[in-house]
DNA sequence: CAGGCTATGTCAGAATACTGACATGAGTCA
DNA sequence: TGACTCATGTCAGTATTCTGACATAGCCTG
């Protein structure tokens, strides 16, 4: 509808950009983990999990970039599915280290299966080069980011 | 504390290091913003009306990738608090044209720069061959992730 | 012209994530 | 040892966004 560009052109804004894949790339998570009744949070959560046992609640929360808090109740939830267990009391200090249960395993194959489909398709269009080239950037602007605080 | 990787590195997942860019971007807007009483999609929502003048509330909404809905209440809050107006009737249609009140852009101008200096550290450890296969590749993953829905 | 289709604005309720706050355990340092 | 700092788990309340639903306007096709 309205097409005048006025002084910077959205399109050539590298946070815009970002912004606008990071949201294309949830959409499409979401698009395939709903039929499994999961969230992208839940689903990262359990992949957190799987690769790196014994993750307690905060690390968890700083790995899938939302605060303990907000964690800490998707933990209760899946404690209580039986999807993750914790120890009562916590072996050092106060952090309780949460791990699979063998449903949770499952239940997150199927879910992993969705989500690399959805990762194979944004790598589709793009060469082994640019793919490689992508990893570098985008780790090199997240650590810009957060350096200068 | 944790340290074993499983199977899959998530540091070599790019759709991983998407989020995490994502996260540190919204994170790094969000504590510039803060101080001036604005959220993102606050600022994203003068950003489009600045430079595409006559933008619906649907539309608007799809450029702040947020719902509709989302986008509505806060229209009404922003014309309540005087940084925009829309006519009380449509030209066309249903759809109504937002415009800024010169208010508005005075406001935006000052977030303005502050989101500005916030790109500019983004982009300060990539040379300019990066920064344009940084363009080009995320638009490829977005075109990617939609165009096979 | 009538019917279907799409897009839009808007209201209401539900889901989700966040901020604020408190208590506890561990490490540090005088 | 005692005070201080930091990280953690957790509860409560708030804020933000989303899903669902409805009515209306324009387009198009038979």
């Amino acid at each position: 509808m309205s097409q005048r560009g006025d002084g910077v052109d959205l399109e050539t804004s590298l946070g815009y950009l970002l912004k606008e894949a990071s949201s294309a790339l949830r959409a499409a998570m979401e698009d395939v983990l709903r039929p499994l009744g999961m969230s992208i949070t839940h689903y990262s959560c359990l992949e957190l999990l799987a690769q790196r046992p014994g993750l307690s609640n905060s690390e968890l929360a700083r790995g899938a970039f939302v605060t303990r808090q907000t964690m800490n109740v998707l933990l209760q939830a899946l404690e209580r599915d039986g999807y993750v267990t914790r120890p009562a009391q916590a072996p050092a200090g106060k952090a309780l280290p949460a791990r699979l249960t063998p449903r949770g395993r499952q239940h997150l194959d199927v879910a992993s299966k969705a989500v690399r489909s959805v990762e194979a398709r944004m790598l589709g269009g793009l060469t082994s080069a640019e793919q490689s080239d992508a990893l570098r950037i985008l780790r090199t602007m997240t650590r810009s980011l957060r350096d200068d605080d």
